[in-house]
DNA sequence: GCAAAAGTGTTCGGAATACACCCATGG
DNA sequence: CCATGGGTGTATTCCGAACACTTTTGC
C-alpha cells in the first residue's frame, strides 16, 4: 500500500528514499557439450564503474520515475540484445539494507531462458576496465559483485522448479525443434540425464507440440523430426465454459504456481 | 544490480526516486460458517489520510531507510497483532507508474495465513475516518484503494497454489488440532470440498503429523483426536547425505516451488 | 557395413480417486 | 436411542519410473 502509516510526503528528502534498481538473469544453454548436452550460462556483465569495477555483476540499472519494472528490465538488456520480445519474469525483490556499499539500494530480480543468438554483444570499447558482456557457464562463474551469486543461485532454482510446469524451456528454442533438443534443455536445467523414452511420450502427450513434417537435415546419421510449440488457442477451446463458472482469473506475471 | 548503466549519485533529487512501500495480505479462517466450513478472510485498514482517506486498503506502510523489507512488513502489522514471529512471504513487487496517484510508489507485497487470535484489534479512536482494521470475506472485499484489489487476489490464487506443497496451512491451526480442522483449513483456501478418508490418509501419511493423545473436549458427540505438527528435526535425518554430494541450496525465503 | 543417433512398448509400483459403513459420545 | 460428527478399508485408475532393441541415415 502506501501511507496509511506513516506522513510521508514528496517532499521527503532523497537520503530517505532508497534506490530501485532492476537486475536480469539471463540463462542460455551453450559452451562446450558435456554429458552429451550443452551446459546453463548466464550473461554477465564487467562493471566499468565503482564499486566494483572491473568486476562481474549482473546487467541491470535505475529504474527510470515513470518507468514499469518491466520495461527497466529490458531497457538493462537492450544494449546487449537485439530481440525484442523476450519474456522476463519477475524473480524476487532483494532489499537488505546493506547490500550495496552506497547505500540503500533495493533491486527487483528478473530472469529468463533464452536463445543465445537473440543476444548479441556489441564491439567492446577498448581497455580493461572496459564495459563489456559474456556468457559464463552457470557452474563457474567468477567472483561477482554485490550479492548477484545469491540472486543467480536462487533464479537456477526456481529455473529449475518453473521448467517443470511452465511453458519457459521452449523460449530458448528456435521455431522448430527437435525432441532431443527439447531434452537437452531439460537435463541442462536440472543437471540431471532423463529417460528419452518417458520424456517423448511425456511432451508428445502434452499436446503442446505438433509435427511440422519437416526433418532435421545436415546431419550425419539418421534426422531427427522437428516439431513447433503450439500456444493454447485464444478461445478455441473444445469444452465451453460453463455460464457463471468464471474463468480462473489471470494473472499475467507468473503462469505457474510459485 | 545497482549502477551499471546510469551514472546516478547519492545527490540525486527525491523527485527522480521512487517511494518504496510494503503491503502486507494477512489472511485467516473465520466468519459464519458456510458449506460445513468457516470462511477465508482478509484484514483491511481503513485510511485516515487521502488518498483514499475512509477508504479500506492493506496494511502497509513505507520502507525505513536503514529497515530491510521483512521488518517493514512486520511493522506494517506491528500495531494490530500481539504475537510475534509470524512467517511473511514475498508474494510480488507492483511497481506500475501509476498505480498511487501521489506518485511513483513501487510496493512489495507480504502475505500470510495466520491464526485470528493473534491479530487483535486496538480500541479503535472515535470519528468516521479514524484508522481501524477489520476481518473482511475474501469473497466480498469493499471497494478498495490502489491497485489492493488485485494484489489480494493475486495472494489468493498463490496462497492456493502453496497450501498444496508447503506447510503453510499449519500456521493457521493451533499447537493442537484435529484432522478435520486441518481439512477445513485446505478446503476453505481451495475453495472446494474435499474427500475425508483421502486427506485423512494423505496427511497422516506424510509424517508431519504426530498424535497427542488428547482429544478434543466441550463438543457434543465424538471427541476427535488432536495432533500436533512436527518439523522436519534439523539434522536427525536417517539415511546420511553421501558424502561430496552437496545439500541442496538452501533459500531462505520461499520454501517450496514458488 | 558400420557408426551414430532416432525412435518405440511393456512392466511395475505408488499415488490419487471414488465410494459406504461402523464407532463413540452427549443429550 | 438417536443425532452428530469421527474414524476407517478396498477397488480402480492413472502416472511416473525402469528398462533394450530396431530403424534410419551418412560415410
Amino acid at each position: 500500500m502506501a501511507g496509511a502509516a506513516m506522513a510521508e510526503t514528496a517532499a521527503t528528502q532523497a537520503a530517505e528514499r532508497p534506490l530501485v534498481s532492476v537486475d536480469v538473469v539471463l540463462f542460455t544453454l551453450g559452451g562446450p557439450v558435456r554429458q552429451g548436452r550443452p551446459g546453463l550460462q548466464v550473461l554477465l556483465a564487467r562493471r566499468a564503474r565503482p564499486p566494483f569495477a572491473g568486476c562481474w555483476a549482473l546487467p541491470g540499472c535505475f529504474v527510470g520515475p515513470t518507468e514499469s519494472l518491466e520495461v527497466a528490465a529490458h531497457r538493462a538488456i537492450r544494449h546487449l540484445t537485439t530481440a525484442r520480445g523476450i519474456y522476463l519474469e519477475q524473480l524476487y525483490t532483494f532489499g537488505e539494507p546493506d547490500r550495496d556499499p552506497r547505500g540503500r539500494v533495493i533491486t527487483i530480480g528478473y530472469y529468463a531462458l533464452v536463445r543465445a543468438d537473440q543476444v548479441q554483444f556489441p564491439a567492446a570499447p577498448a581497455g580493461a576496465e572496459a564495459e563489456c558482456a559474456a556468457w559464463f557457464p552457470a557452474d563457474a562463474l567468477p567472483p561477482l559483485a554485490f550479492d548477484h551469486d545469491y540472486i543467480i543461485g536462487y533464479a537456477r532454482w526456481r529455473l529449475r522448479n518453473k521448467i517443470e510446469y511452465t511453458d519457459i524451456a521452449f523460449q530458448v528454442l528456435p521455431d522448430r525443434f527437435s525432441l532431443t533438443h527439447l531434452r537437452q534443455v531439460y537435463e541442462a536445467v536440472l543437471g540431471e540425464t532423463l529417460d528419452k523414452r518417458n520424456f517423448n511420450r511425456k511432451v508428445l502427450s502434452s499436446g503442446l507440440l505438433v509435427e511440422t513434417g519437416a526433418v532435421q537435415g545436415g546431419q550425419a546419421h539418421r534426422p531427427a523430426r522437428l516439431y513447433a510449440f503450439v500456444r493454447r488457442q485464444p478461445g478455441g477451446t473444445i469444452a465451453p465454459v460453463a455460464p457463471g463458472q468464471a474463468a480462473p482469473r489471470q494473472h499475467d506475471h507468473d503462469a505457474g504456481k510459485d
